[in-house]
DNA sequence: CAATGATGCTGTCAGAGCAC
DNA sequence: GTGCTCTGACAGCATCATTG
């Protein structure tokens, strides 16, 4: 036997409101309250159970269960309803690294009000290599983020710049030049302390590769989940570290960057990444991230 | 095919029952 | 007594089977 979703409606506003005649007062639209009281009966009767207490109002243990399933449903409508209406269209949902999210992103987003004053945001911290996997959930309406030769199907990536990678190390450290590193090796293999993201990452894929293309070895003694990361480790004394080289934005004191050859040391591609067509403020968002990333091109 | 009546569901109003 | 909940009587409406 199916439950009456009508009765599953006052149930929640109810159990929501601790009482019938509470939310009889606080429901969002006319009805007295035996109506309320004889509908969760025939609930109850359906059932063949008590949901909750009545005085004092306790919800039983079925009652807690049953609120818990209707709950995601019955508190969402409203919100639906102004989706459906297209009354969401100054809402952005942004997936970005923590370092984008601190660093970049607060400019651009102050431009894109300045068009959409009712601008409504949801930004999240998403690791780079989740970020296809949200905007296909649709979880996030655009992502910024390190673009890979192939994105997945049905995302559209747009290129914003493209960043060197850069070798990090401590002030005091006695090299300027990354083929000094390599003279100090032994052979192909450079035994000087790594300080890296993770290997999946493209940063690190990349370095990798620039490697190989020289025939040497460098394998990472330490692992960071993100760039901020590295340059703290590094002037720590940890060891040296790979990450990216953006235009505009200093380095602590305590380090200094020394860029790898950009012949094979290829440069980590920055974009934007959305899925299908962007509504109105999503497609402002990538005009204005366009021109921030052409002004710290300038600015390099 | 349209009209009719039975049935079920949900609502209101008035008032009773009950706990504090 | 006060406030909350339930019960009973009755009305409006939709559906469905029956009837002419």
């Amino acid at each position: 036997m199916s439950l009456n979703v009508h009765h599953l409606e006052l149930f929640y506003f109810v159990a929501k409101f601790e009482g019938i005649t509470e939310a009889v007062r606080k429901m969002p639209y006319g009805i007295q309250q035996p109506a309320v009281s004889g509908q969760i009966s025939q609930l109850e009767k359906s059932l063949g159970l008590k949901l909750f207490h009545r005085r004092p109002f306790a919800l039983t243990p079925a009652g807690e269960e049953l609120y818990d399933y209707v709950y995601p449903f019955f508190s969402q409508l409203d919100q639906v309803g102004g989706r459906l209406r297209g009354e969401e269209t100054q809402h952005l949902r942004l997936a970005a690294s923590a370092a984008v999210l601190r660093n970049h992103l607060p400019q651009v987003l102050q431009a894109v009000r300045s068009d959409f004053p009712d601008l409504r945001l949801t930004l999240r911290e998403v690791k780079s290599t989740e970020i296809e996997a949200a905007l296909q959930k649709q979880e996030a309406d655009v992502a910024v983020t390190i673009l890979h030769r192939k994105t997945a199907p049905g995302l559209t990536s747009i290129k914003l710049l493209e960043l060197p990678q850069v070798l990090l190390v401590p002030k005091n450290a006695p090299i300027t030049k990354f083929r000094e590193v390599v003279a100090k090796a032994e052979g192909p293999l450079i035994s000087q302390p790594l300080i890296t993201l993770p290997p999946n990452e493209q940063l690190s894929l990349l370095f990798q590769a620039g490697l190989k293309k020289r025939d040497l070895q460098w394998d990472p003694s330490m692992e960071v989940s993100e760039v901020g990361l590295i340059e703290r480790y590094v002037s720590d004394g940890f060891g040296y570290g790979i990450t990216l080289n953006i235009p505009g934005i200093a380095w602590p004191k305590t380090v200094r960057a020394i860029r790898l050859p950009a012949a094979d040391f290829a440069p980590v591609v920055v974009g934007v990444l959305h899925m299908g067509n962007l509504k109105a403020v999503g497609n402002r968002f990538v005009k204005v991230a366009q021109a921030y990333a052409k002004e710290l091109m300038k600015a390099a």
